[in-house]
DNA sequence: TTGAAATCAGACATAGCTGTCTGATTTACT
DNA sequence: AGTAAATCAGACAGCTATGTCTGATTTCAA
């Protein structure tokens, strides 16, 4: 055991950026690209690839994990504590559905997963938001008939869906964010309709 | 050409029904399950698999399109062309979610799909609905600030997400129901908020 | 400048799945 | 009861991907 000296050369760092960028770039095409193909786009030798990333499932733990940390940083970084939970929530769902655009296609690769682990693997999002769902299921703004986990699943799948929307060409970058907002807010709010049906 | 016959023996009968039964659960277990695991759980030799479905494609695309089927049509029992839009949305919902609970596997299937083909698939189910939400929008039930296809993206989206958190168990089945219709009606909904704030 | 780290191209074994084909056997229809 | 259809078990070739290993070569860092 050399104990670990953890300082990588400045062309390992290099490659190692290259693959994961790569690995985002052709598994968005195709979720069950090969190692070569990812290798390739990177403009590494497969064994380069091989040198870091022991198992292609270690590579796509790795990729995975990064999407996961930096929209769990997004949504931080919005706030969502702050505010009246209507407001608080359309700012953190503006702020985290750009930036989850990138990796809606990690969604498809990690329908394989258990559904634990992928319970799991949403925790650091998840967690951030549903203190802000429960807040908001108190004060009455929220539908709080439905598990607060119900709701942040709607939030996050209508976020996808937007996204998947807006990269195929059906929803012009313009209208989407609105679209989405509308969405995500009425789906969450509390029925209106019963009480003035009652 | 022998003309085809079109008339298969009973056993023949027997085996396809069991194959796409088997097909339908294996698949959910695991979206890449092979041709073999298929054929073991139908109670079949795999040879006799390849002998009604020449290819592994084919197999699921005639999963894929019984299943479409089944659910265009619950949804145009449901007449949702009937009654006031609201009303209407949530009986066509409620309808075409019980078809939709046998084939939740589908679901993680046809997500590895392309946006284009996942929206041809769709569109028997899409295209009984458009009308419907046209209709919504234009007497002010339905938000009518958004396209029309994203409002119906938007329900079928919910609903896979349904499906997917009932299967998974986070949804218990009695409260799924109510949680999708709920989440469906306000997503659609005219924003309230905006017409007050302006 | 020099040695270690990292890269490359490519061979290699392993494994799995697909789709085809056989020949023997069972099953359904008339 | 007899014939054709359908089944089975299993072998087969072809392909593709994974993961390992080599030995030569380049690149970084002190």
């Amino acid at each position: 055991m050399p104990a670990a000296p953890h300082t990588r050369r400045a062309d390992a760092r290099r490659s190692i950026a290259s693959i994961l960028d790569a690995a985002i770039e052709e598994l968005a095409r195709d979720p069950d690209a090969s190692m070569g193909a990812v290798a390739g786009r990177a403009g590494v030798a497969r064994a380069t690839l091989y040198a870091h990333f022991p198992t292609r499932e270690a590579l796509i733990a790795e990729v995975t994990d990064r999407a996961i940390a930096e929209a769990s940083e997004t949504i931080a970084a919005a706030a969502p504590e702050e505010g009246e939970p209507r407001e608080a929530l359309a700012r953190v769902v503006a702020a985290a559905w750009r930036t989850l655009g990138r990796y809606h296609a990690l969604v498809a690769i990690n329908s394989r997963l258990s559904p634990e682990r992928l319970r799991a693997l949403h925790e650091p999002v998840v967690g951030r938001l549903r203190p802000l769902v429960e807040r908001g299921q108190k004060s009455g703004a929220f539908n709080a008939d439905v598990p607060a986990d119900w709701l942040l699943t709607v939030a996050l799948e209508l976020v996808h869906a937007a996204s998947r929307e807006a990269s195929a060409g059906r929803l012009p970058e313009a209208a989407a964010e609105p679209a989405l907002l509308a969405a995500v807010a009425g789906a969450l709010s509390a029925p209106a309709t019963s009480a003035g049906a009652r």
